[in-house]
RNA sequence: GCCCGAGUGGCGGAAUUGGCAUACGCGCACGACUUAAAAUCGUGUGGAGAAAUCCAUGUGGGUUCAAGUCCCACCUCGGGCACCA
């Protein structure tokens, strides 16, 4: 069968099928004399269709993994699902489908169109959280964690949204509302699983410096890792007496307090503790106006924490009537309040106010007319010796809550025994399976669905066999994606989460490419999950990502969020109908920057079209072009070496736009040939199969080639064949173009200078009536000379 | 409020890091082919001016022989954090 007609369905339906006949993409886990390079993009969660956001994330990741390849690396390009997860489970649910039945068979739609892109995916290293040979590791992972004190449980208030009735980690909570359905987050007394992900603060800091990634996402972690280095100090109460009770040893007789601002605290003329600070019930007995502080506790503790945020201007508070603290630096005595605008999680939750120092303070003391001292300044080392404070660091990072009330994720792998209390399941006997129930709906009460199934729930104590019950809740999706990247390295594995060879041949990941919502998410996340297993002694390696890429977000041609109400969705099938999966792809990388996004021109695609259909038209007149042996022209050669190592750099650097350019300098340069050699075009067609990996396999075919295109190395340009003998040289008159002209490479200044002041054109800025063009008599104030660029002649 | 990032033709965007601003593409105009249209090909295309030339990289200032690029102030947009003491 010969083509002769452009038909890129045809084409694109050949080269995919051809493809996953050879196992072409399947990655062997080490080839003689290449070097691994593992390249990744975030895998996706089954939300139903592929998305353009989709496209934009993966086409242009495979030109750069198709680089790469050809560059002679052997590269894993895997792919995936994320199952699990509140997304999928309430979009099943909204349809009344079961979330399992919904998921796969999203799956299963969603793997068609990945397929679609034409992207060198090894399909069979395919993974799905979902599936229970993955979760068992989740599990497992958890149990490590567990083991070692970095999983604990416990009560106290957490985020609850009332709409998708569950908890959720702060990460998770933007501006106060659910960032899955943008409803207010409320704070509820639960039990609940967290990760002692604290513990890593400082090492998840400090990682950072070794990384290759954007800056931006790195500071912010940083910010929200938020580390301060401040001071805890002691404020003695006055007359503390201890309750009636028999006397705790934890009571303390004083408030400690944490500032960063040590060398104020002469000015500190009150202290304000948050409403959830213990010392209160310790001080119950001194405290006058007992049941206005009690009520103004309670009426804090119903607040969401957006309506404590929104409080921004109008500070509140009450102050504790009989009791006083002692400013230890000024020996007086200073009221205590309890306000809403002291966190209680942060630092020790209390305060020592300095009003004429913070804005903060300044506004409660104004309000509650308190005084504002501009104390002196005392020296910050002196005054901690002399108060005998604890310097100390604070973070903002909290631990991470990972225990969902929600049906569709995978079981907390705990047992809870009558007689032997909290007992973590035998890793033998997982995966806790997550059963298949009919009532899968989340409820009100604060529990998950699971605690309505007694066959799930009624277990044996792996410890005393006795009778015990299952945790219920499960995890939160961030969990089983926070070492997905490890799985791929070995995704059949059944007796360990990955064989330990093989991951040190693939990781850390080479290249990872994905949308930046994930920065203090999945990315932090990931990073804590591999230090902790190191640190375990399951890894060899400290960062899971060393390289990382955001691709940005591509809005609707109306320049707004696409979304379907607007009606400014594109769809990326249509534009595969109607363009060809390789102008697709190839658009998407010519639109702008890569990391920038921006909105969709509909018109913009018909110019990467055409280039395509030139392409393919310039192959069909070759034979009466070509004679056969010719040379080329000697522009077109240092034009061709140029555009190797242009487009080399550009892929490298994740710049397809300016790749994609020069390879259409290329192509009009080549258009106006009258003679072509085959080996030329041919260059031109690898230059341009990363890019369009359907249209030039079959060119690279159809010039009678065997093997693939992407077997080929890349091509090399030479630096001698770059190097042009000439140049424009640029002629400035006090910093403004006047003329140029072409002179050898190299030329020496006063050559340049002579030859520039024999031009017409600048005769007529220096030649004036009566003085001569010189430096001595003053028309020519000064000469600029830039080698191989241009002279600057200074005249008055 | 604080911390990042960005503002270049009608539009998407280039610019070897201080050296010809507007590459490449879209769009538009004119021409060729056609009975005609589409497609295709060719030419032109920042603004003003007859021309010399002048004016243009968000605004205003500065440094420099030379600024889109460096410095200062401001404006607008995007992103992040948000009572973190």
């Amino acid at each position: 069968m010969k083509m002769t007609e452009y038909n890129p369905q045809k084409i694109e339906r050949k080269w995919q099928r051809q493809w996953k006949e050879t196992g072409i993409y399947k990655t062997k886990d080490s080839v003689k004399g290449k070097k691994n390079f593992y390249h990744l993009v975030m895998f996706p969660y089954p939300s139903g269709d592929l998305h353009i956001g989709h496209w934009y994330n993966f086409a242009p990741a495979d030109v750069y993994a198709r680089f790469k390849k050809m560059s002679g690396f052997n590269v894993m390009s895997p792919i995936g699902f994320d199952a699990f997860g509140l997304p999928a489970e309430n979009a099943a649910i909204k349809r009344g489908i079961h979330p399992e039945k919904w998921t796969y068979a999203n799956i299963k739609a969603m793997s068609k169109q990945i397929e679609s892109m034409g992207n060198m995916f090894d399909w069979s290293r395919e993974i799905i959280t979902a599936d229970p040979n993955y979760y068992k590791w989740t599990q497992w992972i958890f149990l490590q964690l567990y083991k070692n004190g970095l999983a604990y449980k416990k009560k106290a208030p957490a985020n609850w949204c009332p709409k998708c009735h569950t908890v959720l980690a702060n990460e998770q909570v933007v501006d106060g509302k659910c960032e899955r359905c943008d409803v207010i987050v409320v704070q509820r007394d639960i039990e609940q699983w967290l990760f002692r992900i604290t513990k890593y603060a400082d090492k998840l800091l400090e990682g950072l410096d070794g990384l290759d990634w954007p800056e931006k996402t790195k500071l912010m972690q940083k910010n929200w890792i938020g580390k301060s280095e401040g001071t805890l100090i002691q404020f003695p109460i006055s007359n503390f007496q201890f309750p009636n009770k028999s006397q705790n040893p934890n009571d303390q007789n004083f408030l400690e307090v944490f500032t960063t601002r040590i060398d104020t605290i002469l000015g500190c003329t009150y202290c304000v503790i948050a409403p959830e600070h213990e010392i209160i019930s310790n001080l119950k007995s001194q405290i006058s106006n007992l049941d206005e502080v009690e009520g103004y506790i309670e009426q804090s503790k119903k607040k969401t924490d957006l309506q404590r945020m929104e409080t921004d201007k109008q500070k509140t508070g009450v102050e504790l009537k009989g009791v006083k603290a002692i400013n230890p630096a000024t020996n007086k005595e200073v009221p205590i309040f309890v306000s809403d605008y002291v966190l209680a999680h942060y630092g020790t939750g209390a305060i020592m106010a300095v009003p004429a120092y913070d804005e903060r303070d300044f506004e409660f003391a104004k309000k509650f007319n308190l005084p504002i001292i501009k104390a002196p300044l005392a020296p910050k080392d002196e005054m901690i010796k002399k108060l005998g404070a604890k310097k100390t660091i604070n973070y903002k990072l909290r631990d991470w809550l990972i225990s969902r009330q929600r049906y569709w994720g995978a079981p907390i792998p705990i047992i809870f025994c009558d007689k032997c209390g909290e007992v973590p399941v035998p890793e033998k006997d997982l995966p806790v399976k997550l059963p298949n129930v009919k009532n899968y709906l989340p409820t009100e009460e604060g529990k998950s669905p699971l605690a309505h199934s007694e066959k799930f729930i009624k277990t044996k104590c792996p410890k005393c066999g006795g009778p015990a019950k299952r945790e219920t809740d499960t995890m939160d999706t961030f969990v089983c994606s926070s070492w997905y990247f490890l799985r791929y390295a070995d995704p059949k594995s059944s007796n360990k989460f990955a064989d330990a060879k093989k991951i040190k041949s693939w990781l850390p990941v080479n290249m990872y490419v994905g949308g930046s919502e994930h920065a203090v998410l999945h990315l932090l996340y990931s990073r804590f999950f591999t230090k902790a297993l190191k640190d375990l002694g399951h890894i060899e390696f400290n960062e899971p990502f060393s390289a990382l890429t955001h691709q940005g977000i591509i809005l609707g041609p109306d320049g707004q969020k696409m979304s379907k109400s607007r009606g400014n969705v594109i769809d990326p099938d249509e534009l595969v109908k109607n363009f060809g999966v390789d102008a697709v792809r190839m658009y998407l990388c010519f639109m702008g920057e890569y990391s920038q996004g921006g909105p969709w021109n509909p018109t913009g695609i018909m110019g990467v079209k055409r280039f395509l259909e030139k392409v393919w038209k310039l192959k069909t007149n070759l034979d009466i072009k070509c004679p056969s042996g010719r040379l080329m022209s000697k522009s077109l050669e240092t034009l061709l070496h140029k555009t190797i190592k242009k487009v080399g750099e550009d892929i490298k650097n994740f710049k397809f736009n300016t790749a994609i350019s020069a390879l259409m300098i290329l192509l009009n340069q080549m258009e106006k040939e009258k003679e072509l050699r085959v080996t030329d075009y041919a260059l031109l067609v690898t230059l341009l199969s990363p890019f369009a990996p359907h249209i030039a396999e079959e060119l690279w075919s159809q010039l009678k080639n065997k093997n693939s295109i992407f077997e080929q190395p890349w091509p090399k340009y030479d630096p001698k064949k770059i190097k042009e003998e000439t140049f424009e040289l640029v002629v400035q008159i006090n910093g403004k173009t006047r003329d140029r002209f072409e002179a050898p490479i190299g030329i020496a200044e006063n050559e340049a200078k002579d030859l520039t002041l024999k031009r017409e054109n600048v005769k007529r800025y220096t030649d004036l009536p009566g003085r001569q063009a010189s430096a001595k008599n003053q028309i020519i104030q000064k000469v600029i000379f830039v080698p191989n660029k241009l002279i600057n002649i200074v005249i008055k």
